[in-house]
DNA sequence: ATTACATAGATGCGCAATGAATATAAGTCA
DNA sequence: TGACTTATATTCATTGCGCATCTATGTAAT
């Protein structure tokens, strides 16, 4: 334990330290399917690549402070679910130094994600495929609004990837399933939600069952409306259980 | 964006970097409940106190590869099951300077558990107290192997809890239940685990029914030995699903 | 040898959640 | 007025689980 107290005590200023950013993966629902807000990166490396919005986390600021920085200056947004991803922290992960990666995922409610398209013309909505099931993880594939296959920069599609699987994991126990959708809401907006996410149709009185046995929503006897057909309820979400 | 690609291109070297460390939840089951592993401070800040083992991540290394370096360095432990928590950022969570900590939870089979202590005499055994149920989070307490309460140095206690919420959330989707064991075990000793993770106890033959029917584990055709009753079967874990 | 005892392991029952099919309700529009 | 479309309700079978109870199998005392 010598070593180890020595080290413990040691002036960390005499290490080389690395640097650290936080990258935002920032979801939205469009067309149908999860997509992500990308930037172009201008230099190298990854040169005209695509890459997760992200920057250097300052050395007074907590690094979900950063992520909200971040969020509004890369993306002109004030406020949405932002939530730690996973550190990424791989010595080549960015081939110019060492870089350690915070990410975070942010999930935008329509409204926003359009807001943001329209104040940041340079951010890219790419939809995002998964090809596999369930919760079973690997890689994402990532497309271009007119269904280019795109490449990301820096191992940020292993960041997109992640993020799927965090939203599938939390979707039936918490609140992210809410987060894109506006204050009211139909049931078959919601079921929309969760079947973008998890990639499969779900049966439809069984998902209205759960969702208001949980007592998780609550009709609020308004209608929707412009519809040519039978006007569903607007329900609303009932925080804690 | 002006000044977002400005940022996205500046040198980092001129900006003052945080330091970054890794910081280890060991647990084990001791005595029936699961048990940290920690270190006494030496030095200000936080003297006197216990901490998790962590060190600093080296310039050329992983934040993984550190995770490994410190459980070998400080606790004398080869391999374990070992995976990252979360990275707790906040500006003033060390006093004496900005340091970024990824957490990670390594999970020590009674073996290692056991010879680490012996390897290792100054690492304290401390019992986790979860005063919530489920999934609920919150503080938890620690005490010390004479049932002492214990005050954790920085916000370590903050480190601890999340491992907790970590462990029961993936308890019933992954591998996690068998980390504790050994390589044969008897499903009375995987429901002790179980019941230690979670908090409560657990229907006897739902739970045998649950796992044999997850297709996660199979009998060896062996019995265990030394009891004075009737010997139950020993299982292995069986990988996949 | 026999019996008590403790725990392993199996079986049957009822409740709750879910998937699926079907029926009814409520709007628009030709 | 009636066709059409989707919302909402109802019913039924299946499944998973909690719970009580029963049987099996070892040791150890008598």
């Amino acid at each position: 334990m010598t070593e180890a107290d020595f080290l413990d005590d040691y002036d960390p200023a005499a290490f080389e330290r690395p640097s650290v950013t936080v990258d935002l993966v920032l979801l939205g629902l469009h067309e149908g399917r999860p997509t992500a807000l990308l930037v172009k990166r201008g230099q190298h490396p990854f040169a005209g690549q695509w890459a997760l919005p992200g920057g250097f986390v300052g050395i007074d600021e907590g690094i979900d402070e950063a992520a909200r920085r971040i969020l509004h200056d890369k993306a002109g947004i004030r406020s949405a679910h932002l939530e730690q991803l996973y550190t990424f922290g791989s010595v080549k992960r960015d081939p110019r130094m060492r870089i350690i990666s915070v990410a975070y995922l942010g999930l935008l409610a329509n409204d926003a994600f359009e807001s943001a398209l329209k104040e940041t013309p340079t951010l890219l909505p790419a939809g995002i495929d998964v090809p596999w099931q369930g919760e079973k993880g690997g890689p994402v594939e990532v497309q271009s609004p007119g269904h280019e296959p795109l490449t990301l920069a820096f191992d940020h599609a292993d960041i997109l990837a992640m993020a799927i699987l965090r939203l599938r994991g939390k979707l039936d126990y918490s609140d992210v399933g809410f987060a894109w959708l506006p204050k009211h809401f139909t049931l078959r907006q919601l079921q929309d939600v969760h079947e973008a996410i998890l990639g499969i149709s779900l049966n439809k009185p069984a998902f209205r069952r759960r969702m208001l046995d949980k007592g998780w929503i609550e009709g609020t006897g308004e209608r929707e409306t412009g519809a040519s057909f039978r006007p569903a309820e607007l329900y609303r979400y009932k925080p804690q259980n």
